[in-house]
DNA sequence: CTTTATTGTTAGGTATGCCTTACAATTCTA
DNA sequence: TAGAATTGTAAGGCATACCTAACAATAAAG
């Protein structure tokens, strides 16, 4: 979205902030810190950026908190984060683990419209009952699904709805 | 691989250089100035850290070119783009251009064991006739495949064989 | 072979983003 | 409510990575 002028640093910062909130309620600079690795003082200069740029309200040894606009950047920056770690989970089979450190990095890189598709794609998978596509690690990606004689008529009638996952679950 | 090292900024140096190479025989800094959008007296500096760290030959107003270790990088890096650009293009329908300008960032930030996948997923979709996601911009991805009555046994016999595409081509 | 154009380098400046060390504010506890 | 522990900030440094402007080297043209 807007999200372009905000370096990957600030909007990591600003997920932390997020994140940190959503547990308990007061975020300090020290969970901060311990959440990205960095010195307080780091934390210091960095909530003088946000705040600079509207995204969260900060006075010296005062309480952080996120504006209207810094509370959907942090929203967008989180659901991307996860929509990345879904798919390198779900469709790659990497590790949680693993999958979580590069969805972090990936996040700052990857545009809006890219990230429409692989959240588009998670769901094809899980809408897909012949996606059975399956990581093995001397052989790459190998099909286990279960493709008999049904054929995919009902698929290729609802391409993208969800309603019928809600009927069937 | 070691690359791990290397900041994105220089591994960007590296396939610039690696990428005029194949093209003409002489690298001008001009021709890396070009190709990544940065000033000639960037480029100065960019070669002189490569240089410092054995992976390019260079001396002021002197022929540039990589070393044994360079070319290795060099070569991985531009793979890895090309695997990446590939996936975007294959498997996300992401147009060419924009996949390209993704690719190049995620590039520095997708681990090897990650891009492994990335590769292996693009290989299981070009080997799978079953595998026949289309994006389509309001609906997200959806199924174009004929899965008719033909079952899978052939596919799951060969997990990731490529002698026999080798055979069918 | 000398002038001009191209190309490359140096010098100096800006911005980010991190660090450590030292100090200030706050909070907890006795 | 004082002193100790915790937490936060300021100051000063370092590395990366870019820029512009001025100058140096090489190459091309006369």
């Amino acid at each position: 979205m807007m999200s372009s002028e905000l370096s990957a640093s600030l909007e990591d910062y600003l997920e932390a902030i997020h994140l940190v909130i959503q547990d308990r309620d007061a975020v300090r600079s020290k969970d901060i810190a311990a959440k990205l690795g960095v010195s307080t003082a780091s934390v210091t200069g960095a909530l003088r950026a946000l705040a600079f740029r509207g995204l969260i309200n900060y006075e010296p040894y005062g309480v952080i908190a996120l504006t209207g606009a810094g509370r959907k950047v942090a929203k967008d920056v989180t659901r991307n984060h996860e929509a990345l770690r879904e798919f390198l989970v779900k469709v790659l089979s990497v590790p949680p683990e693993a999958a979580d450190a590069t969805a972090c990095k990936m996040e700052h890189v990857v545009p809006d419209d890219v990230m429409e598709r692989f959240v588009g794609f998670v769901e094809f998978m899980e809408r897909c009952p012949y996606f059975g596509a399956v990581w093995d690690e001397s052989l790459g990606f190998r099909c286990e699904s279960e493709r008999d004689a049904t054929s995919c008529a009902g698929c290729l009638r609802l391409p993208g709805s969800r309603e019928e996952e809600v009927n069937e679950a």
